[in-house]
DNA sequence: CGCGACGTTGATTTGCCTCAACGATTGTGG
DNA sequence: CCACAATCGTTGAGGCAAATCAACGTCGCG
């Protein structure tokens, strides 16, 4: 499994063995519990994360104490508060793990040294980046054009796998309903009488 | 303004004179009234619009007819389906001016030879989709934790500028909301009795 | 075992939508 | 340059999707 990475990078872009190394060097790994916290509220997202195993999530705590996700991130994705990380300013968001996972991270001042020793890297990240924006703006046309129970069926069939490993509170925050309602939405979709 | 897109370029990386001319020579220029069309739905989106003059707009219409608006692009801002552009495949989304407008594009084929020739421009379009990113997280946090009147607020402080040329219609299709309860909303923000 | 997290169910409320009607403004063809 | 239509914002009455609040059963875990 240390390869995991790099093949995931080797999807995207050649690298050589050299630069594949220095990719690794730059990564620091950690293992992190079930509820613990990578990013809180008011720090300064220091660096990008990377999803070996497990699935973390990206989320906002509003005035009333509600979470509200904005992104999951299971093995192979990467994920981080990018308003923070990019002006490296006290970000609104948190990252918590929801189930024990494993992570490898870059720290925004190695991730810049990669780019200068290897600017394959460049487009690596820009590639992910449109990914990301593409997978956004359609976020948004669910969002803004489907009610509570088309927004979960589009988030069923875009995510399936993670439908089955997601505790029904997290579903609802990411489709922007209440966990109770949402409780009422499935038992109607089964008892169609 | 023959200048204005390499200024723009220029304040993210670095263009020799002669990049700067290989880039120019890419772009094809084109004029866009009011209410006139880049892309439609079924349309596969072939090409990057970059906004010289002018505003577009980026929205989904939903089953009934209603429009969803994505991202509004005014001069200096890049815009396109990007699920489309990258898949080459027929896209949702509708792009069209909401004012006359002035767009440069370049078509997907003549960006790729742009990356081979000039691989500093990777590094542009990577920082535009990180900050493109950025910004929809942090939409997503306005659309899921805010109710109208806060969504309506946070467009005024983010996009001061926008709200004074956009008709009310467009900024409630923005915030999601009915332009009928906009319309009632701001003449009870202005009539706290 | 006992506690806290999670999902469920019901009664009630509310934020926003729907539909309809109406001026004001814009734009367009004659 | 006017007449007419179309678009836009406004206002009101009524309706609905989803939130709120509260109570309860279950389960996993320390």
């Amino acid at each position: 499994m240390e390869d995991f990475l790099l093949e995931h990078i080797r999807r995207h872009i050649t690298l050589t063995e050299e630069e594949g190394k220095t990719v690794l060097a730059a990564m620091r790994r950690r293992k992190l519990k079930k509820k613990h916290f990578l990013l809180q509220e008011g720090e300064v997202n220091q660096s990008s994360f990377f999803v070996v195993s497990g699935i973390l999530r990206l989320y906002s705590v509003d005035a009333n104490g509600f979470e509200h996700i904005i992104q999951f991130a299971a093995e192979g994705w990467w994920i981080s508060d990018m308003q923070s990380l990019l002006t490296q300013t006290a970000g609104n968001l948190y990252i918590d793990a929801i189930e024990d996972s494993e992570i490898w991270q870059v720290s925004k001042p190695d991730i810049d040294l990669l780019y200068q020793k290897i600017p394959a890297l460049e487009r690596y990240f820009r590639l992910l980046a449109e990914n990301a924006v593409a997978a956004y703006q359609q976020r948004f046309v669910s969002s803004l054009s489907q009610n509570a129970k088309d927004r979960y069926a589009s988030f069923c069939r875009l995510y399936p796998g993670l439908i089955l490993q997601l505790p029904q509170k997290h579903i609802a925050a990411y489709i922007g309903v209440t966990p109770e309602f949402l409780s009422k939405m499935l038992n109607q979709l089964n008892n169609p009488s």
